[in-house]
DNA sequence: CCTTGACCTGGAGCTGACTCCAAGTAGTAT
DNA sequence: ATACTACTTGGAGTCAGCTCCAGGTCAAGG
């Protein structure tokens, strides 16, 4: 399977993979006698895991780590699940980054929806600049 | 209030803070007649706001518009909503992402654990590269 | 008066993750 | 034979988001 089959599978560009292999997120594609990847089954699951990481925002450094300790051997899964645990943690983090910004968007969408449905036909009167204003754009539901 | 306490308080480093200024997410901060900055309880609001947002990672673009409408007055507040649910989508679309390597996650530690933990007092042989451990190491649960 | 320390500015530098490019080659179609 | 297309390489460029630095100002303390 050549390159832009791979890239049209995975939707990832060209360029992309070439560039996950030359880091060696990838390990080194087979070629045809002239010079030109050939892509087996198992390069797929590799770049489809690594996708998947990535999508998630997993660095491509700690991905490294982890598929060089894959190659090294089986006596490496010790340091893997260390690598998989501290990436799940950082992850989870993340997770509660996201939820307390999607709670506050949530308050604010409401708090815009009520103020701009009622009194939006007509007959508002735009407040300006007030404090009230500013508390009601950035303020969180304290 | 100066830039080193909002900097403690924000967990920002005074870097940022000016960069942030620099960059129109925060409006030009009060200075005192020997031009230090001197921050308002308004100006923490914005900042906390502005914070919380990054993290998630909403970027500097998408905000900046934000904070221009809102300085713009109070008959943006439809684009303002606009923004907001916009970005929420995209957030929600960062959490089934950031869910679905989870899983993943989830799934390969589980893995590791019951491969390494019954097996690994002693009489573990290293089935070295096999194509299984390779599986081991990248497949999804298909 | 002099030093110290916190602040200021404009601009350069850095990191991560691509993304693009020029120049070259190999296989296929006309 | 020639054109076309898909591939190759090494290296440069881009973008976001900081982060650092040199050189300067100011207020307070010894």
């Amino acid at each position: 399977m050549k390159i832009a089959e791979v890239s049209e599978r995975c939707g990832l560009s060209a360029d992309t993979l070439r560039f996950y292999e030359r880091s060696g997120l990838v390990r080194p594609v087979a070629r045809d006698r002239s010079g030109v990847r050939d892509y087996a089954e198992a390069d797929l699951m590799r770049i489809e895991f690594i996708q998947c990481m990535r999508k998630a925002g997993l660095p491509i450094d700690v991905l490294k780590e982890y598929v060089d300790l894959v190659d090294a051997g089986e006596h490496t899964m010790g340091d893997r699940i260390q690598i998989l645990v501290e990436q799940r943690e950082q992850l989870l983090a993340r997770m509660r980054d996201i939820q307390q910004t999607l709670d506050l968007l949530n308050y604010k969408i409401d708090l815009y929806q009520n103020k701009l449905g009622p009194g939006s036909k007509r007959g508002r009167r735009p407040v300006k600049d007030s404090a009230r204003a500013q508390e009601m754009a950035y303020a969180a539901p304290t």
